[in-house]
DNA sequence: TTCGATCAGATTGTATGCAATCAAATGGTC
DNA sequence: GACCATTTGATTGCATACAATCTGATCGAA
C-alpha cells in the first residue's frame, strides 16, 4: 500500500532531496550556515552520504526559495540579502501578513488557539533559557508563530509564501540584526493572538504590521548603503 | 567576455533548463498543454534534444511554481488545481495584487505609464482579432498586464509572487473558465491604469479587488464541489 | 467467469564519468 | 616591481548506465 509521508503532503518525489533541503534550510535559518557560506555538491553530499544528484536538487530548491545564491560554474552559496532586498522582503511581509492576520482573525478555531498557546509559551521558555542552542531555538519558534498564523488563515498559498518570507527574513536578521534575537522584547505575539480571540481582524492586522515594523526597526541596514566596498571586506560573498 | 544573458538576471546557471521551463510554461500559461498532460522525462528530453537531467530540472522548477505536479515514480503532469486550490488562488490574489496596486499608484512614473498604454493596447488589439492563435496571444497580454502592475511596483518579492498568482490563473481559467478568455468584456485594466494617473491608492486597488471578482466569477467552480468523482470521470489527473 | 498472483514493460531515482568553465597561481615581459 | 598571458586545479554542467518502483498484462485457480 502505498502509506504516504505524515510529514509533509505536498512532496512526495525526491524524498532524499526534500530531507536534505529541510536539514540545509534549518542550518541556514538557524544561524548555523551563515550568508556567504559555499554549499559544495560533493561536500554537502559526502556529508550526506548521496551523490551530488541530489544535493543539486536539494540546492536548486533552496534557490527557488532565495535562501541559496547559484552562480553558474561556481556553486551554490547561502544567500546574502542586500539591504534592498531585505526592505523589499519586509515590505513584502506587511502587506501578505496583514491580510493573513485578517483572514486569521475570521476563521481561528479552539484548536487553533491551544496551539498559539503553546507556541507561545514555547517562545518565553526559550528566551528565558542562555545558551546559543536556546537562541536558535528561539529565532526558530519566533518564525513558527508566523508560519502558525498562516496556517490558521488556511491558504496553502500564501502559507507557501510566508513560509519562504520567514526563512529569508531570519537571513536578513543574521545579517543585519543588532540584538540578535530580534523583535521578542514586547510580547507582541500575544497581543496579535489577542486580536484574534476577539475576532477583531482590524486590529490584528494592525498588530502585525506594528509588530513587522518593530523587526525592521531592530535592523542595521545602513551598513551597506552607499559603501558596497564595506560589505566585501566583511565578507567576500556576492552583492 | 561573460556577457550575462540580457533576458533574466535572476538565474544564470542551468541555462538550458530553464529556457525549457520557460518554454513549457508558455505553453501552459498559453493553454496549448492542457492540464493532466503527462510531460515524461524521456519525451520532453527528446523534444528539446538534452538529456533527461535537464528536462529534471526545468520540471522541478515548474513544480516549485505549482505549474506541474510531479508523483513519485510516476511522472510530471500539467498540473489541474482543484477548485478549492482556485478559490485560495484567488484569495492569495485578491490580497497580494491589492497591495501591489496601492504600491504601483504610489510609484508608477512617465516611462511606466507608456508600458501600460503600449499593454492595453496590445490587449485591445489582440481582442478583435479571432482565431485560436490570437486568443493563445490574448490570454498572455492579459496576464501581463498584472505581471506589469507588479513590476511598476518596484518589489521584486512580490512580483516573483505575481508571475507565480498570474501562471497558475491561467491553469485556473483553462479548467473552470466559461468564457474562455475570462474578464475582457470590460476595460477594467484601462480604469486601473486611470487610477494609478490619478495617484489614488485607494481606487487603483479597489478596482483591482473588483477584477479579481469579475475574473472568479467568470469560472465554473461548482463542478467538484461534494463530486469528486465526478472530476475523476472528466479527467483522470489526480485530484 | 472472476479473482488473484506473477511477470513484463516502461518510467523514474540515483550514481558516476567526462567535458566545459571558472578562479587562482605561475611565469614571462616591459 | 608591476602588469598581462598562460597554465593548473577544482568545481559545476551534462549525459549516460544501472537500480528501484510502478502500471498493466498474462496466466492460473477457484
Amino acid at each position: 500500500m502505498t502509506q504516504t509521508t505524515p510529514e509533509e503532503l505536498h512532496f512526495q518525489p525526491d524524498d532524499r532531496a526534500m530531507a536534505i533541503r529541510d536539514q540545509l534550510r534549518d542550518a541556514i535559518v538557524e544561524h548555523r550556515l551563515v550568508p556567504g557560506t559555499k554549499l559544495s555538491e560533493a561536500e554537502v553530499g559526502k556529508l550526506f552520504d548521496v551523490s551530488r544528484t541530489v544535493v543539486r536538487a536539494a540546492l536548486q530548491s533552496l534557490s527557488f526559495e532565495g535562501l541559496v545564491r547559484a552562480e553558474r560554474n561556481r556553486g551554490a552559496f547561502v544567500a546574502s540579502p542586500s539591504p534592498e532586498e531585505a526592505s523589499q522582503l519586509f515590505e513584502a511581509r506587511r502587506q501578505i501578513e496583514a491580510g493573513i492576520a485578517r483572514i486569521a482573525a475570521e476563521r481561528a478555531r479552539h484548536a487553533d488557539f491551544i496551539r498559539f498557546d503553546a507556541c507561545l509559551e514555547a517562545e518565553t521558555r526559550l528566551l528565558q533559557e542562555r545558551g546559543p542552542a536556546s537562541r536558535r531555538a528561539a529565532i526558530r519558534a519566533s518564525g513558527e508563530f508566523h508560519i502558525l498564523l498562516a496556517e490558521v488563515a488556511g491558504n496553502a498559498i500564501m502559507q507557501r509564501f510566508m513560509e519562504e518570507l520567514i526563512a529569508r527574513s531570519s537571513l536578513v536578521i543574521a545579517l543585519y540584526g543588532r540584538t540578535g534575537a530580534s523583535s521578542c522584547g514586547h510580547n507582541e505575539h500575544g497581543e496579535i493572538v489577542a486580536a484574534l480571540r476577539d475576532r477583531d481582524p482590524d486590529r490584528a492586522s494592525r498588530l502585525v504590521l506594528v509588530h513587522i515594523d518593530h523587526i525592521e526597526a531592530d535592523l542595521d541596514l545602513r551598513g551597506t548603503n552607499g559603501l558596497p566596498l564595506a560589505d566585501a571586506l566583511n565578507l567576500r560573498a556576492s552583492t
